[in-house]
DNA sequence: ACCTGAACACCGTTCAAGT
DNA sequence: ACCTGAACACCGTTCAAGT
């Protein structure tokens, strides 16, 4: 008299009307259900629990997972442009801007955050922000070859930083903590012969998840930026006094 | 008279000898699996088929997947630190070293370093790379603080970027391509009055896989940390001038 | 045309059974 | 104690069946 190993979540199965679900939709579930208790992986199957419709149905809206990855990250880029102030005269400012509302966005959506640092959106929101960085490196002074190479370089640090620390934020709590564990217990005993340099510093390490680290590197970025866009300026000047 | 949905793989089914397994031998098989035709995942089952054994006799000697995540993880940074110079006088050099070296041993094994970026291995070797990292720091001249972050700064900077690269290495060749396709094709054909700057550079766009773009990423740390070590010893010294 | 239901080939993990 | 085999709960994906 035992009951089916897995019974149905709703009793009463609902039949979704046709035409009810969309690509909106569906992208609006997947981050209600990243976003749900923190850190619960997007699945077709929470996705369709989420809209009260069968997972597969998920395939007539697009070809298969890796699109639906696409789509909510390049979400994310257009979250990165809600309400962005228009270009200044301040690129360096600008950059920096664009950098951090990169990091808070991909912190508020680690789940999908952690898979965007390496991929390619080609979506619409993506090229308005990569247009807007290689404005800033225009507007820096560099040429076009060396404007298209630093909006490349400068670009994907942004990428890269953010994603990492969104994949940490989006580890199971358990591992995170165990993570984050290390560096205040392992990291602190290690015998001071064979280590004595992190027994020197290791009183001042940073957690991994110090907002600083991430404040530091970029201003490390705009340091050696500013620089070399001074340069670029000054050997355009030179090249045009000695006549090309 | 059809045969079984799934077969066993082998005919005879040898029984593995006792005490014939070990973390070091598992290891070992996992990085087999993960060169194998390039960029298959390692999953239990693969492993189990390499040794010669039922996936889950690697229960017995990792706790769980992550557990032998992270000591894969460790053998990336052993193999970082495998011919190593010592230390040298040139701490900036050192430094530019382990970047380099860190990035190749990355892209030797993307589908194990791709994971790596965000997480601490909390294991002998990366204990090993830290020391080296930090010891650089202070040979720089920075303070107890100052090192700490810095070197927190610029191995998670290394990190990041390189885990992005073999995370773009370890797609599946169909969605790589059509990744790095997009920066040939999609962003080639822009409409030039909504995206005049990519229209302006996108002749030049070096691509996702141009190692330049990581060594003047590098080459960008390490100008701001140079200045920057020059700035902190310089305060320093007028720090002991004026007596503290 | 759009959604459902069943089925398939995989995952990691647990646990009882062999030796 | 160490390895195997079966089972479980979950993945993404395909395809026939409903409406």
């Amino acid at each position: 008299m035992s009951l089916p190993a897995s019974r149905p979540k709703r009793a009463v199965k609902a039949r979704r009307p046709r035409n009810s679900l969309s690509q909106e939709l569906i992208i609006e579930a997947a981050f209600r259900v990243s976003e749900r208790s923190g850190a619960q992986a997007i699945t077709f199957q929470a996705i369709g629990d989420e809209l009260g419709a069968h997972p597969t149905a998920i395939y007539r809206h697009f070809r298969d997972k890796d699109e639906l990855m696409l789509a909510l990250i390049d979400a994310l880029h257009a979250e990165t442009l809600d309400g962005l102030p228009a270009p200044s005269a301040d690129w360096a400012g600008d950059l920096a801007e664009l950098a951090r509302r990169t990091r808070e966005v991909f912190l508020r959506h680690p789940q999908v955050a952690q898979f965007s640092g390496a991929r390619t959106a080609r979506r619409e929101h993506e090229f308005r922000v990569v247009e807007r960085v290689i404005g800033c490196m225009r507007r820096a002074g560099f040429d076009e070859v060396d404007a298209a190479r630093y909006y490349r370089v400068y670009g994907d640090f942004v990428l890269a930083y953010a994603a990492q620390d969104a994949e940490l934020a989006a580890l199971d709590p358990v591992t995170r903590k165990a993570d984050l564990r290390a560096w205040k217990v392992d990291y602190q005993t290690l015998p001071v012969d064979e280590y004595p340099n992190i027994n020197a510093v290791s009183a001042h390490l940073p957690s991994l998840e110090d907002p600083v680290n991430f404040e530091r590197a970029l201003a490390m970025m705009l340091d050696s930026l500013r620089e070399r866009a001074k340069q670029a300026r000054a050997g355009r000047r030179a090249q045009r006094r000695t006549g090309r």
